[in-house]
DNA sequence: GCTTTACCTCAAGCTAGCTTGAGGTTTTAT
DNA sequence: ATAAAACCTCAAGCTAGCTTGAGGTAAAGC
């Protein structure tokens, strides 16, 4: 095989990923593939940065669906160069920070309520808004009295 | 009605949470009702406190299984009291408080690798382990060389 | 040449945490 | 008394991000 492509086996190797999400990813169009003679899926070697940035923008808790978007604003959809991955690493580091953000004023907040247990849905701080930010679940609603 | 005795309804409403919720909630074990004579569910004030807790604890990051566990090792798996309540909530907490570390610590490394750009498997410190406190995912096996 | 390994597609399954719908009963309101 | 609203059960559907399996082809090793 032509050392300049690269069999699906072999990235899901180095990019220590399953063949099976290496498909799934092209389904979503994240990454994409040219084909051999025999219809087998032949990489060049960018894919591997593209896997690398998909595994580091997951970790910051940035969607599949997120990321083929950011993918979809590089010219060309083109694989980020360094300058693309620090503008959009940037992006998502802001995310991290919110998400950061968001826990420690849960974690606050919690720590009122651990003391005062009154946990009501009315007036306790733990139900309070901003919970936009929470992954997604909308939250109680407010309505009636409230004894609990 | 037996003022005393709430309907499914009538709990969903005061907790702001769908009716389906809490007869799923029943099915996983995480509260409890009785039945009266037309086989419809009664509860006591009781479970709203509970859902409560359930809430909360959710907001925390706690999945229902573990919140079931939770309940389990209370005496008589009765509802959490404020003492009760005090000591699940700061374990609780705890983890919250790792989460909160763990998204720091990544945070501060893609700082550096926004710098870097370099995403390599093997070298980048985006990929380093402690990753067992991430959701799920594995994370990426260090396989083979790696020129990305 | 033969066997094993890798690959292909497509459909279905998995987890969590619910929601929706069908088909039927009970309670409540008028 | 009747109609509407609330309730019941059970099964299936939904989202995200994959994995697994079936049935078949291609490539690689000896």
């Amino acid at each position: 095989m032509d050392h300049h492509e690269l069999s699906v086996g072999a990235v899901a190797k180095r990019c220590g990923v399953k063949v099976s999400t290496l498909h799934y990813y092209e389904n979503k169009g994240l990454i994409h593939s040219l084909r051999n003679a025999g219809n087998q899926r032949r990489y060049r070697k960018e894919v591997l940065r593209r896997v690398a940035v998909i595994k580091a923008a997951q970790k910051v808790g940035v969607t599949l669906e997120e990321i083929r978007q950011a993918f979809a604003t590089l010219p060309d959809n083109r694989t980020p160069t360094l300058e693309d991955w620090q503008h959009l690493s940037s992006l998502w580091q802001e995310n991290l920070n919110e998400r950061i953000a968001y826990l420690e004023r849960l974690r606050d907040r919690l720590t009122g309520c651990i003391g005062c247990g009154c946990l009501s849905m009315k007036n306790c701080p733990m139900y309070n808004e901003d919970d936009r930010l929470a992954q997604k679940g909308d939250g109680p609603v407010l309505l009636d009295h409230d004894d609990a």
